[in-house]
DNA sequence: ATTAGCACTCCCGTGGGTTGAGTGCCAGAA
DNA sequence: TTCTGGCACTCAACCCACGGGAGTGCTAAT
């Protein structure tokens, strides 16, 4: 069906548009990739790919432009991803450990994506639900409120205030606190529900109340209502599309404002080696028919934690976006998972 | 040199120009606006006020539009607030009560305004510089390595990682985490340095060492580089401008992306009632000449700990801003103020 | 199987004519 | 003086016709 040369075509199809965003004919190919074939030819081979349904003539007398499936064969047979320069990779390290704390090692690696790829930036924060507890702490407000702080093996940090029906002393707060600790910690969170399950009744029954409260705001924090934050940087770039995006920008911008959009189009948390890329429609998110998307998780090697990647027009350079994501992942997941 | 009827004339382009964005003539003002006078008179006023510089003629045979002067006139003398309807106002605090910590405060604020306003949002954090220590916390980490986290009283956590030159005891830092609060609780974030100077040689030797470290690690977090964060909301409608947008959005993202440009725009922290309006050049950043923010400062009544406001096209409506960020700083201002 | 040639299609830029909204100015009315 | 009706003028926007050109599909020859 597809011979060799009619895959190169694609590709050099893929290459010149992403280049130019404009319709690429037979003769360019011809000249440009020496191919050692006359544009007739192409012009063959052309026929053939557009009735496989690869590429597409946006009307009669123009060049051709790929289509969601073609740049799918594209990513997925044709390109090879060359690896970053050694340059950039010390870049990429030098810039990421200069981070202060999570939210700074967050906000460093949009800000990175974006400028490597020329694309919008999307951080996923480490999951809560994969997360182990490091520590538990309890602050005593004014007015009988107790302020709930988790700190994350990841070096998340979240903060909740419960309220209690009564003050408590300091010393019960500190008793509560060791105990919480020491029963929780360096678990997993999604294990919290069950290790404290019984913790209010192994208390002395003033310590009762308090205990419940407490341990309710954190199942609330950690588990239950569980707050996936995600940073997104490099919407400017969105601006150079303008014309030649067949979609329309305004409902990328709000897509991107969604938690829950961005997550679906991160998509779900793998293990392993799980480059991914969605193409066009294959997001399934209305006004996005347009756009792609090239994600990875993040963590250890065996082990992913969260997710990160870049939005773009479907005429993305996707070679380089997948190079960058790939190699970002590598370093933020060490950065995070050694902390 | 400006009678009342060419204000009100300026008034009528300003009102008719936000709404349609585009020129507006004598003969629709005259119509629409029931001055009682004829168009002919109404173009002499417009001569008038072209002369004065408040509005200009994109080209011969169009009609005016306000200029940066005539809004400027607008916003100070001829709009008056209306205030928010009571089923607005009962909306906003209810959407605002729901907040859950202080991130979600902040976030909540922006999507709010956004909403209200049909703008980009901006709320900048609650100042570290103007804010007091609620309570300073000392976590051991895994090797010699200290979380400091430190809580501010309008509910924001900051925390950094310190580390040591060797392990510290469990008591020690107890001990450590003691007397650091019962220093510094209560103060001001810019106090601290003053208050803290002389702790480490208040300390036996042993302790000195890692009192050092971490007394350093504060100081870093909340006077040398403390961060100002800013959350920013409803960028989509900013797509919506496209055309009739004098200026292009690529600056506007990009500005909206950088904190430093950001909190150059939203303006200086004041006390008392500090609504303000900067309207295009007047903003003097860059590629924003096209832009006026909309700012107001919140915290308590006379006492004002950061900024929020709208950022949006010089034809956007004034009074509608204006009114939004008045009582969205109030609502904010009270609730981080009473946590 | 490849290629040169050729007719065909259709986008796009150009130029001219027309339209219409809006202005500036003037002379007369209030 | 101030306002108004009238009128000539300007100029962006729209329409339309036209030609150039890029690119295609088809066919016949290699």
């Amino acid at each position: 069906m597809l011979d060799e040369r009619k895959l190169t075509v694609l590709r050099a199809i893929v290459d010149e548009f992403v280049t130019s965003h404009e319709p690429v004919g037979s003769k360019a190919i011809a000249q440009k990739h020496a191919l050692g074939v006359s544009p007739a030819t192409i012009r063959n081979d052309m026929a053939a790919l557009e009735d496989e349904g690869y590429i597409a003539a946006p009307h009669t007398s123009a060049g051709r432009i790929p289509t969601d499936k073609g740049y799918r064969l594209f990513v997925d047979k044709l390109s090879a991803i060359k690896p970053l320069s050694s340059a950039e990779r010390t870049a990429i390290s030098q810039f990421l450990d200069q981070a202060v704390d999570l939210d700074d090692v967050m906000l460093r690696t949009t800000k990175l994506l974006a400028q490597l790829t020329k694309q919008v930036a999307v951080v996923q924060y480490p999951s809560l639900q994969l997360s182990r507890i490091r520590h538990v702490e309890l602050v005593a407000l004014p007015h009988a409120k107790i302020m709930v702080v988790v700190i994350a093996d990841t070096g998340r940090v979240e903060q909740r205030i419960a309220e209690l029906s009564a003050e408590i002393s300091s010393d019960d707060l500190d008793h509560l606190r060791h105990q919480i600790n020491s029963t929780v910690a360096s678990s997993l969170f999604t294990d919290v529900p069950t290790l404290l399950a019984e913790f209010p009744s192994s208390l002395s029954a003033e310590l009762h109340a308090p205990a419940v409260a407490i341990v309710a705001c954190l199942l609330e924090t950690l588990v239950v209502r569980p707050e996936e934050r995600i940073v997104v940087s490099g919407t400017a770039h969105l601006a150079r599309l303008g014309s030649d995006y067949s979609g329309s920008v305004a409902p990328l911008l709000e897509a991107l404002e969604e938690n829950v959009v961005l997550l679906r189009l991160l998509g779900e948390i793998e293990t392993g080696d799980d480059l991914q890329v969605r193409i066009g429609h294959e997001n399934h998110v209305d006004g996005l028919g347009a756009a792609s998307v090239v994600s990875a998780g993040y963590g250890t090697t065996d082990h992913s934690i969260a997710r990160l990647g870049v939005v773009g027009p479907t005429h993305m350079n996707y070679q380089n976006s997948m190079a960058a994501v790939t190699a970002v992942a590598r370093y933020v997941g060490r950065i995070v998972t050694e902390a």
